[in-house]
DNA sequence: CTGAAAGCGCTTACAG
DNA sequence: CTGAAAGCGCTTACAG
């Protein structure tokens, strides 16, 4: 077992049956331009013709040693690269990481093994030209070594660090929850609250700065519910205690208010209008139709790969964050206020 | 922007860090066994800290040039590497690759560019140690020429070319059908009907053996709906008029037949059992319960790797062509045939 | 136990 | 217009 390769026809091979040197082959292969006129018309046939002969294809290990570059970009996941438990979320992302790549030319190298090594993992990234990041919980640490390193990349979702110009494709969540929220306030809803667990992170951040300058622009009070012990049921309670008519959710927090509604007696969007800030990892409520936005998946994919590229390539000050807007859906869960509820 | 790859550290800069040469860091790097125990521990604790000052990490391109290995695998679907479409139906295929790539500290990498560069992109597969490969549609021309490779790799699914060995990590359709015929059996029915849309692929032949054999054994006779013409609407009439009582259909077929009976104010399994050969591609009919078997997928996935890793081993007459049991699933298709039918 | 050297298949100056 | 040679970063015999 394991065969050796080494049997395929080399540039040295070609030149032997074409009765030149292995330089020209390589010139009539790669020269373009200026390099290829260099080589005589008659010498080139007879190197095509070798190569149809020999059937040469180039090595490109040999390649890419010599070039620098490999066409390989890599892709790294802070968790699982295909977690079971939110597929429906993740997949997305691949394909238009896959969709991206396969237009331009490039194969995708999933650092399965990082994860385990630990941080030292982070040197296997050079093998490619550049790396794609993805996943929730990027370590301070692996960030720090990534950015040290030198080593063109993009995460999938906006990033911040300190110091440094972390490059990311994201979506655009405040312009989309503002546009959420202005579509509550056409409705005729005036009290309108924010609601979401998932603190600490900048979606979540993005979300919530969103909503603020919504709810300022349209001389509204801003209520938030916020952090991990946020609870569902004690927020439609306050809500309600409040006069309060809508409810905008994070996609984390949306099914659990419907539950809490549910508890209650109450309907969705006679009760009360809830919208939805994005799609959630896992779909456990695939028969409603949440009124909210989503998140640009595909998209975000494949411009991660374009911001990596643009930074491969030689021009100056590339553009490496990027926003890229969320397409609002009308779904069922919002409506006008019941009548009389307004303050 | 744009690192150039002369910037970073070689072999030769953390020698020159440790103080040895640039042979003893790739012999502390890659040697294994007896070629380990030439370095001595003192030499090996300094080239090791030279390599974490250097922040060296191994150049694939030169390491696959010498014929060395790169702990990359690499994954070569003759369609789309993510096909939405089938999203979830692939997705258990690469969640098993990944958790046994993981586990053996290698990486993949998805082969993205090879479906538009033609057949001299099979080339570029030499850059991983071996593949696996994906994917219904396999051209019998990259087959050979990758069998002439002489790379390592494994089928997901089970193949057959005329001359050669095709490794692969399959299922046992053909026990797994018989498996579904002997529950059809057990519930006292007589005369089953085998139907496939999808024929002149190995995955149907064998779920039409396990068929054959199931109903010889049980001494009832065979009765096939085959090929891509086949009507639903027409099997079902068809059956019915023989007095069939039961059906079991390839996956492709299952719905439709389902359809059918509705259409005819039929109900399975009352008028009819059926039951489903396998999962289909995409899922149309999450509510319905099928009587049939699962597909193991990520089983599948984690042992083609485990195929191809094998044949890198320096074993003799490795194993590589496996087959892998479905799981018999009982559901609310199938059921005692109806009081007076049988002839 | 350690190192100098050859060579993997290419591209790219540099000479003829 | 064409070719000999250097060198990309490695691994692997082969000498010390």
């Amino acid at each position: 077992m394991r065969p050796r390769s080494g049997s395929w026809p080399t540039q040295a091979d070609v030149a032997r049956v074409a009765g030149v040197s292995q330089t020209t082959v390589s010139l009539v292969l790669t020269g373009q331009g200026v390099a290829s006129r260099r080589v005589s018309e008659a010498v080139r046939q007879r190197v095509l013709r070798a190569i149809d002969v020999t059937g040469y294809s180039v090595n490109l290990a040999a390649q890419s040693l010599v070039g620098g570059r490999t066409s390989i970009i890599g892709v790294y996941t802070f968790e699982s690269v295909f977690p079971t438990e939110a597929a429906d979320f993740y997949y997305p992302f691949l394909a238009g990481l896959e969709a991206e790549a396969e237009s331009l030319g490039i194969d995708l190298l999933l650092f399965t093994s990082l994860t385990r090594r630990g941080r030292t993992g982070i040197q296997r990234l050079r093998t490619a030209d550049g790396c794609v990041l993805l996943g929730r919980h990027s370590s301070e640490t692996d960030l720090a070594d990534l950015v040290r390193q030198g080593l063109p990349f993009a995460f999938i979702g906006r990033r911040e660090a300190h110091g440094h110009t972390v490059p990311y494709a994201g979506a655009d969540y405040a312009a989309a929850t503002a546009e959420v929220v202005d579509h509550l306030l056409d409705l005729g809803h005036r009290r309108i609250a924010f609601v979401s667990a998932y603190t600490g992170h900048v979606s979540a951040a993005d979300r919530l700065l969103g909503y603020r300058r919504a709810t300022a622009r349209a001389g509204t009070r801003a209520v938030v519910f916020d952090g991990a012990e946020t609870d569902a049921g004690d927020v439609i309670d306050e809500v309600r205690a409040a006069g309060m008519t809508a409810i905008v959710a994070a996609s984390d927090m949306a099914d659990a208010l419907r539950r809490a509604m549910d508890d209650r007696g109450l309907r969705i969007p006679d009760d009360m209008s809830i919208a939805r800030l994005g799609d959630p990892e896992t779909v456990v409520d695939a028969d409603l139709q949440w009124t909210g936005f989503v998140i640009p998946r595909v998209e975000m994919g494949a411009e991660a790969i374009r911001i990596v590229m643009r930074q491969l390539s030689d021009a100056e000050d590339v553009l490496t964050q990027v926003l890229i807007p969320c397409e609002f859906a009308r779904g069922s869960t919002t409506g006008p206020p019941a009548a009389g509820s307004q303050p």
